[in-house]
DNA sequence: ATTATCTATAGATCTATAGATAATGC
DNA sequence: ATTATCTATAGATCTATAGATAATGC
């Protein structure tokens, strides 16, 4: 695809995306409803009940009563305004896990907290956070971009699991295995969690700690009361 | 889409699809290369590239040097062709489940064998276990016709983690949400596992039963050798 | 007679763009 | 002057079918 005119260049569609940073001190556990474009929203819904592929663009705009050419003038292409949501959902992630794992002191409490963020993600972002099943079968360009920001999580949970097993918190034979299976159980939240549904987003992150912690040979969490 | 001729009934296309019943006193831990024919084959490696609606019938053809109707003299439509995958991949993995849990005798033994023959259908099957992904993005008639399936293993795992935690072999806080946890560790591995890799499927089923035995709280397996 | 392919094509739908137009802000 | 929308349309591609044809089996 080729730009007409070199003015496009300052429209929105070919802005930076924002990548979000948690500020300093705020809380990760803290989520505020997720505040989107009319249109973007329009297309997480789309992308999450129909995949990538299966979303037209008119499926799109006719969610908020616009024709196509309106989503052209906000994003570059389709794959524009999916990674646009994918950058806005993985940003988030990766900053609310970082902020978690410097909230603790030792392996232990960083593993709890990382568990915690992670599944506080998949539950109070399930679309955001569906986005990423959908990645393995977009264009190589877009994989790359995000694969990075995927391997950061991944990083810091294999580093607090090495930790803990060198200090001894944990037993872990496999950590490799270990940390992939940890983000596999996590992840698959996303593809059956109802945000709206009896079961509380701290609820599950407790009982995904307690999961967790039992996968690393850690001692369980104490219950409150 | 209607049918013009009545004959079409008898065609290949109509037939009903043929769930794999492992024969009695087969290995369920044995899996030969899965015969499929060229064009199914084609389908395969198509839908875990690019996903079903990432694939045109087109592209499938083309893998095997074919024209687009004789997709459709085989199937009913590019949907077909994918349940016909389906079918194989949730039959062959029912059977194995079922076979695994009744070649053993207590929740513990049973629990081994059922992850094991989980994590060996992943790795075996990798492509046709990926297509389970996939059907979050079809037709609720494709949808509601393998749910059952899918239900089918979550069940045996359920029933066989309450009889453990009943007869205290196994220590378990949340029954449901532990099962989905183990399933979606397990499921997860089709989204990394290259057959051609290292990493065998029967060390990567070891080091999974290990994992689940440990979040079931049950004693660890004994190390052979 | 049956099975499996092909050529040719219908008809819908897809992504994307050109260029006009209205509304808002300086 | 900028921002955000629209109408109209290009051009490609999609799923699916009609009907012809070749090869095989009885």
């Amino acid at each position: 695809m080729v730009r007409a005119r070199e003015a496009v260049a300052s429209t929105p569609a070919a802005s930076a995306s924002v990548s979000i940073e948690l500020e300093p001190g705020s809380d990760w556990r803290h989520y505020d409803e997720l505040e989107l474009t009319p249109l973007l929203a329009a297309a997480l819904d789309a992308f999450y009940e129909h995949g990538f592929h299966g979303t037209s663009v008119r499926d799109i705009v006719r969610r908020v009563g616009q024709t196509v050419p309106s989503l052209y003038y906000h994003h570059d292409s389709k794959e524009g305004a999916f990674a646009a949501l994918l950058d806005l959902g993985t940003g988030e992630a990766v900053s609310r896990v970082n902020a978690a794992a410097a909230d603790a002191a030792g392996p232990r409490e960083q593993l709890v907290n990382v568990v915690e963020a992670v599944v506080l993600h998949m539950t109070h972002r399930t679309r955001l956070a569906a986005l990423d099943l959908e990645l393995r079968h977009l264009s190589p360009d877009s994989r790359k971009r995000y694969a990075a920001r995927r391997k950061e999580i991944e990083t810091v949970l294999t580093g607090i699991i090495e930790d803990g097993a060198r200090e001894g918190v944990f037993t872990v034979a496999h950590p490799e295995e270990t940390v992939r299976a940890v983000l596999g159980m996590c992840q698959s939240i996303a593809r059956w969690y109802q945000p709206g549904g009896p079961l509380k987003p701290e609820a599950l992150a407790e009982r995904y700690v307690d999961l967790v912690l039992r996968t690393v040979g850690a001692r369980p969490v104490k219950r409150k009361r």
